[in-house]
DNA sequence: AATCAGGAAATGA
DNA sequence: TCATTTCCTGATT
């Protein structure tokens, strides 16, 4: 981060980017034994899932409620946000600002601590965005870059588009196109697919392009996924289009706490036992993941039954409602 | 009303 | 062929 080059990302004037954290330094930890706690719902994030992200202009319709600190990058000449509102894991490398740090200063100091500041949220969403599409990647088994996508690609990108802005299906107005074919579309073309949407899937795909011309121009090092990206490091498929399994994938989420505690969690980590906090939440995912947008958890805990003579999963000992079990804990 | 169990057939890679 | 997906009936929470 922060290197020469990268501090701009090209986002261009009609992508207007905002940044949310959903994770705050007051998280807790809740104990697997834990019966039946239900993590704090404001620690984790977004409406329905916690994909700290990039947000468009319509964020203003979503559940802000639970995003209480969102930074409006194009009207901010504001102060950084207070460091409480920071997410720590992420951004103690990078220097936050501390509100002292302006005080006591004559005007044309506060100017400069003013531009730093700036430059230093900057930098700050920027990191943010890459990270942000690194992890669409990884859920959706996709590359970074749109130019790359296959038509079931795209499908993908605007199922998760839908999901995450919680939009009606517009999908369903881009088919048989492939990434090359959304890219050369102009924001017209976009409007003409979906007038209420268009413009603000344009925007998204625009952050995504620029992200991936940023990635060209400042190729990430290699320092920074051992520690900082924790469990991703064991997913288990990348971009090589490999069938997931329905069982990887919940192992998937489970191994992402940060972000999915929220739909599905372990009660017993060593005995395997996860419960599944929304159902509807994470059959959603596993029917964005699998692209089958009809997906729900009636069909996705058929698929999980299918497992119980395969011994894979099970119930535990003590049957209980969206509680299964790894038949073999990691 | 939601979840659970499992049969049966369809589907897609 | 395999791993679901889809649809279903009936039971349980």
């Amino acid at each position: 981060m922060g290197s020469p080059g990268c501090e701009h990302a090209g986002f261009t004037s009609h992508s207007p980017l905002y940044i949310s954290h959903p994770h705050t330094d007051t998280r807790t930890t809740w104990l697997d034994e834990g019966e039946d706690v239900k993590p704090p719902r404001s620690l984790l994030g977004l409406p329905e899932l916690s994909w700290p992200g990039v947000y468009l202009p319509c964020y203003d319709r979503l559940a802000m409620e639970e995003n209480p600190w969102v930074l409006r990058m194009t009207e901010a000449p504001t102060p950084a946000p207070a460091p409480a509102a920071v997410p720590p894991s992420r951004t103690q490398e990078m220097n936050p600002v501390k509100p002292s740090q302006v005080q006591d200063t004559s005007p044309e100091m506060e100017g400069q601590a003013e531009e730093r500041c700036l430059e230093q949220v900057q930098t700050m969403v920027v990191g943010e965005v890459l990270k942000d599409v690194d992890t669409a990647c990884k859920l959706l088994n996709i590359a970074p870059d749109p130019l790359d996508w296959s038509c079931v690609h795209v499908q993908k990108w605007l199922l998760w588009t839908e999901h995450l802005y919680r939009l009606p299906q517009v999908s369903t107005m881009f088919q048989e196109l492939n990434g090359k074919d959304l890219c050369s579309m102009t924001e017209a073309d976009f409007r003409l697919r979906s007038s209420q949407f268009g413009d603000m899937l344009y925007a998204h795909l625009d952050i995504w392009r620029s992200t991936a011309a940023m990635k060209e121009r400042c190729p990430p090092e290699d320092n920074k996924s051992a520690a900082d990206d924790d469990s991703w490091s064991e997913v288990i498929n990348n971009y090589p289009n490999q069938p997931i399994h329905l069982w990887q994938f919940l192992r998937e989420l489970l191994l992402k706490p940060h972000n999915y505690s929220r739909c599905i969690r372990w009660l017993n980590k060593e005995k395997g036992i996860f419960k599944i906090e929304d159902s509807a939440h994470v059959a959603r995912l596993w029917g964005i993941r699998k692209n089958r947008p009809a997906m729900n958890y009636d069909k996705l805990s058929r698929s999980i039954r299918q497992y119980y003579k395969k011994g894979i999963i099970r119930k535990p000992d003590v049957s209980r409602r969206l509680v299964y079990q790894f038949v073999n804990p990691v």
